[in-house]
RNA sequence: GCUGCUGUAGCUCAGUGGUAGAGCACUUCCUUGGUAAGGAAGAGGUCACGGGUUCAAAUCCCGUCAGCAGCUCCA
């Protein structure tokens, strides 16, 4: 299903590109795996990269050049105001560009206005920007005279043989420069952009939290202004469909000081549209061949000792309860829950695959400061489920997750991409037959499936392959949050076996495999993802009943009573009030459907059928009505299709 | 955890040293209205919590909790 489907026809199709940064110019990215990626941690990070969605039109430079050198233009004015400032790095980045400063004092937005109007008097008066290539020695003499000490140590980060270039830009006693590998842009004046700097916000000295912190302002940069406007629109529209506003607006979840930081309490709209995802899940693998599990949430902590997690994820947990002299602990994870009823008695190779999920609500102790709506919680529910299959197998039982994610994620109507990651070049464990085994096994899922993959060179966890999802959403964004991961470690701590056909003893793959995450995470996305406004299926209310006049109760009371002895949600708003304001309340709620009757409609058998977010409306028959609310409903359609009918005014 | 900022009614916010305000929402009454704000009245707040300064603190200071923007982390 394609997201232009969605009822408000939020679509934009760049793909995003990670936030590139210049080598010299910035803290060394770190790997791109970051996605967390063992058993000892599904995947669970914010993972959210905000796509540009404003077409990038052709200017005479590259849109990161420009950018560039606008960054260059705002160090020179905040050098102007600030004579005093230390520089740090200062590159473009995916949606504008920022530049790290030490300053003395804290700026704020005020101080932000006051950059900018010296930017553009500076952008005026003394546009050209120079190269100067120099030596090493030059270099480092130049820094130290300009007491840049954060610039000196980027010039140590410049490996030897390349050349070191400096820009400047600006006249006489406003003369500019900077250690910067460019290129820049010719000019500040004769181009024609648009800039503006955004917001200030604290950064460690090469993004090392041991190092100090400078301040950071954020800034973007365009060709035209129709450019900035449609981005700063797009912003706009994200801080709109923010799932922390609309959780509050549509009555969805709450979060409580007197509960703690990172708790997620789901009020009873959201809790209906969770059921519905489970239900939904549930019925999948059942499908699927899984078995239902659940496992305690507090257990001993040895049983954490022999997983490893108290070793290797134990800053995570919760601290231990001791009872009756024994440490136990809150579980960080279900896996080694599914080992333990594994290795409960003695399996055979005939009774492999074994496939258990379990909707197993986790806690972690995530950092006070990460901790965000119901993107980043420390308490969390996965979708988690546990394949225990021979190497043989595990083709066949990869291919299966795989249309399983599939399925899923088109039914809310994302796009994906799948990423294949191979083992790290350090620090793993397994044999190295087992590891190409297993990852042939992920590729000839795929293949199977004609699912392309796309290559994440050792992105892998230290004990396997895995093949992690990166889905879109409607605003353009994306995230990540279904995983599939072959684990080598858990089977040979738990010492997990099968019998073979010859007898032998021999051990199990396990594969851990999330498809939504966590339903905190997925829900809090697909929130965003739909603006609040659900397809039929999931939402809170489907059909709102709205009379005329009080005397219209009885028989819209009738249509109420019919639709909620079809299973609909149903709001039958019979209260003596104003139509009007019954109206405004159901569209408020984003209720997909109201049903408004009066004398005409209770003679005829019909409903005056309104769709949210429009102001028309179709008579038909109910019975026309209930037959198409139930095919939306039943094959979980995304869109929320106006009623074919005599239109009223 | 770090830097900066914030916490006043269910929601959005005003109030910078002198005993707490608005709009919306809510309740009641009037209005019986054909598609997003009819009228009137009312109720609702330990100004996050604890300590301090002061004759006097929502307001100034310190601490705690919670949130926001980032950073870092997310073997």
């Amino acid at each position: 299903m394609s997201a232009s489907r969605l009822e408000d026809g939020l679509l934009h199709s760049c793909l995003n590109t990670k936030a590139r940064r210049r080598r010299s110019g910035a803290p060394a990215t770190r790997r791109s795996s970051g996605w967390g990626s063992s058993p000892l941690h599904l995947p669970r990070n914010n993972n959210m990269i905000q796509a540009d969605p404003v077409p990038q039109v052709e200017g005479p430079f590259p849109l990161s050049t420009l950018r560039h050198s606008t960054a260059h233009l705002m160090a020179s004015a905040v050098q102007k105001l600030y004579p005093e400032a230390q520089f740090g790095f200062g590159p473009s980045i995916e949606h504008g560009f920022y530049y790290d400063f030490d300053l003395p004092e804290p700026l704020t937005d005020k101080d932000l206005r006051k950059i900018e109007k010296e930017m553009r008097r500076i952008a005026n008066r003394s546009p050209k920007i120079e190269k100067e290539t120099v030596s090493r020695d030059e270099a480092r003499a130049k820094l130290k005279e300009w007491g840049q000490h954060f610039k000196l140590e980027g010039l140590d980060l410049i490996p030897e043989g390349e050349d070191i270039t400096f820009y400047y830009h600006g006249d006489g006693d406003e003369r500019w420069g900077d250690l910067c590998e460019g290129p820049h842009v010719d000019s500040l004046k004769e181009l024609k952009f648009v800039f503006k700097l955004q917001h200030v916000a604290g950064a460690y000295w090469r993004g090392d939290e041991k190092n100090k912190m400078l301040q950071r302002i954020y800034g973007t940069a365009f060709w035209n202004k129709e450019q900035l406007d449609a981005h700063l629109e797009w912003l706009e529209e994200v801080k709109k469909r923010d799932h922390r506003k609309l959780g509050t607006e549509l009555d969805l979840f709450s979060t409580h000081e007197q509960a703690g930081s990172g708790f997620v309490f789901w009020h009873p709209n959201l809790g209906t549209i969770r059921r519905e995802i489970e239900a939904f899940w549930w019925d999948l693998h059942t499908r699927g061949g899984y078995k239902p599990v659940y496992t305690p949430h507090v257990s001993r902590e040895s049983l954490f000792a022999v997983s490893g997690h108290l070793e290797n994820y134990g800053e995570m947990m919760y601290a231990p309860m001791d009872l009756d002299a024994l440490p136990y602990r809150v579980k960080p994870m279900n896996c080694p829950g599914h080992a333990l009823i594994y290795a409960d008695r003695g399996r055979s190779y005939r009774e492999l695959p074994l496939r258990w999920a379990e909707l197993g609500t986790v806690y972690r102790y995530e950092k006070s400061g990460v901790v965000h709506g119901m993107l980043r919680v420390r308490g969390f529910t996965q979708d988690d489920a546990h394949i225990f299959c021979t190497p043989e197998q595990l083709a066949d039982e990869i291919a299966g997750v795989c249309r399983m994610v599939d399925t899923v994620l088109r039914t809310f109507g994302f796009e994906y991409k799948a990423y294949l990651a191979t083992r790290p070049a350090e620090k793993t464990i397994g044999e190295d037959e087992i590891w190409e085994k297993a990852t042939q096994s992920l590729r000839d899922a795929a293949a199977q499936l004609d699912l392309p993959l796309e290559l994440d060179e050792g992105g892998g966890a230290f004990y396997g392959p895995k093949i992690d999802y990166k889905i879109k959403d409607a605003l353009g964004r994306e995230w990540q949050n279904s995983t599939i991961q072959c684990d080598f470690n858990l089977p040979e701590r738990f010492d997990l076996n099968y019998t073979a056909p010859d007898g032998s003893q021999q051990r199990p793959i396990m594969v851990h495999r999330a498809i939504l995450g966590s339903l905190e995470r997925f829900v809090g996305g697909l929130i965003e993802h739909f603006g609040g406004k659900f397809p039929v299926w999931i939402a809170p209310t489907q059909v709102a009943v709205i009379p005329i006049r009080e005397e219209h109760a009885p028989y819209s009371r009738t249509l109420a009573d019919r639709l909620t002895a079809e299973g609909f949600r149903v709001e039958a708003m019979l209260e003596a009030a104003h139509m009007n304001k019954k109206i405004k309340h159901a569209q408020k709620e984003q209720t997909p459907y109201m049903l408004i009757a009066g004398e005409r409609e209770a003679a005829d058998g019909t409903v005056a059928v309104r769709r949210r977010g429009t102001r028309e409306q179709s008579v038909v028959p109910f019975d026309t009505f209930l037959e198409m609310l139930k095919g939306l409903r039943d094959s979980k359609s995304l869109e929320v299709p106006d009623v074919e009918g005599a239109s009223v005014s």
